[in-house]
DNA sequence: TGCGCCTCAATTGCATGCAGTTTGAGGGCC
DNA sequence: GGCCCTCAAACTGCATGCAATTGAGGCGCA
């Protein structure tokens, strides 16, 4: 009987899941741009770990659409074409209007609290970096699915909020979020009142405009370059040609 | 220059996606029932692959929810609550509802030509198993998806039209699908005349009656028995308690 | 007979090793 | 000077091995 000095339910470990939840911290706050490798060594290196862990881990935000994996090759940053971004929006609205349709007033009163907190840490995060106030408003977004307790909902919602996180940093230059704040305050307000109908169209509004002051221009206004520019062209997705080179008859 | 046999583009291997495709569809047929264990070896053995693809076969499924992974124990085909089916159900509505509103007066002759193909080869099936029957009016969902060319709709309604197909196996009894054809039929037609409003009206009705059929009492009606009619007392989801435990004072 | 403890086979968590593929940098050739 | 070829380093794909955990049967005790 030895003295069991709590060191049985010390850490659950589930080093996959740290992994995946600083990869992915790093990708919407931008430290990670679209594009950037990641291999598998230096990850495990880094978190220390095996490339075992790293790698299950990068499948893990693979199947979230958070990076993109090519055999043989290594991994990187995903990098959403202009149409998956405005399709990622499309669905991010219809989740979301059905989170708020199931929350309208049903909040609780510490619900409400936690969410007015929450948007008084936007606030106060105004002034600091884009990435830091991008990454306080989408998880305003997980945090409201979070409270409709339905694990589902909360997956995909907060799986579509982060990829569409990943297209702001690709496709909109300044970001301006300043508006999205009081967006968000009117959500609220709605939620509570619970009128069901004005709250599904203040989330379909709101995301709504976050997308078009985003995904303002179909064609690369300048990012990335040739990478995207020739991306369309590449039929299969298989192997973009490279620079110079001219594709000359057989 | 080797004369390059044409075994270059031979196969891309991709055993972890194989193994995912097989028991998705081995989940779906019913052929593996909610609850059924997934030992990592047992799956390497017959698949011909070693345990650590079997393992992140079973990571993949579980980030689509078809599989339930604790720690330290042996995976286990999902088995949704009562609840989380009807959530899930909810989250497929609208997200179909999207595919048919994209699609609306969208089909070219061809398209149109394999849905009809499709719904054929339901009818011809109608006779079969329903396990059959239930993967083919899925398939038709998914591939009125991928009609849209919109990967991330694509798989968001894959995922979750899996997911109800793991929950009709669990709490539909007898499963009459025989109008889910006409209705498939229904929604072929009114996509072709172009009627926005009409398919997506179709699209949902469609859908919650094969809910409301499918998920008919909240109360267990009899499966696995003790196992689920404790798992709402079980708080944090954690362990319930074996069968004539009696937890007592400290 | 029944209840609890103990032990052990089964199984997972993870790291490491080896083979095959891709990358990109240097050198030779035009 | 530019192109191509070659080769080695880097990286991935996968299997295997070892330690840790689980849970199930067996043994002892009441």
């Amino acid at each position: 009987m030895a003295p069991r000095p709590a060191s049985k339910p010390a850490e659950p470990s589930d080093k996959v899941g740290l992994i995946c939840r600083a990869l992915r911290r790093a990708i919407i706050e931008q430290a990670l741009a679209p594009g950037a490798k990641l291999p598998e060594d230096s990850l495990g290196e880094r978190f220390g770990v095996s490339r075992t862990i790293a790698r299950h881990a990068l499948g893990q935000l693979a199947a979230e659409g958070l990076v993109e994996l090519r055999r043989n090759r290594i991994a990187v940053v995903a990098t959403p074409s202009w149409q998956e971004a405005r399709d990622a929006f499309d669905i991010r609205i219809e989740l979301e209007r059905l989170v708020v349709r199931q929350l309208a007033g049903k909040l609780t009163k510490a619900q409400i609290a936690e969410l007015n907190t929450h948007v008084d840490a936007e606030d106060r995060a105004r002034d600091g970096s884009d990435a830091v106030s991008i990454r306080l408003a989408t998880e305003f977004h997980i945090l409201l699915a979070n409270m409709t307790n339905s694990p589902i909902l909360v997956r995909y919602v907060s799986e579509v909020a982060y990829r569409c996180c990943l297209t702001l940093s690709l496709y909109s230059r300044p970001h301006s979020s300043e508006c999205a704040i009081n967006e968000h305050r009117a959500i609220i307000a709605a939620l509570v009142k619970g009128d069901e109908a004005k709250v599904m169209s203040l989330m379909h509004s709101h995301l709504d405009s976050v997308a078009s002051r985003a995904l303002v221009a179909p064609a690369p206004q300048r990012g990335r370059d040739l990478l995207d520019i020739l991306a369309p062209y590449a039929e299969e997705g298989e192997r973009v040609v490279k620079l110079p080179k001219v594709v000359r008859a057989r």
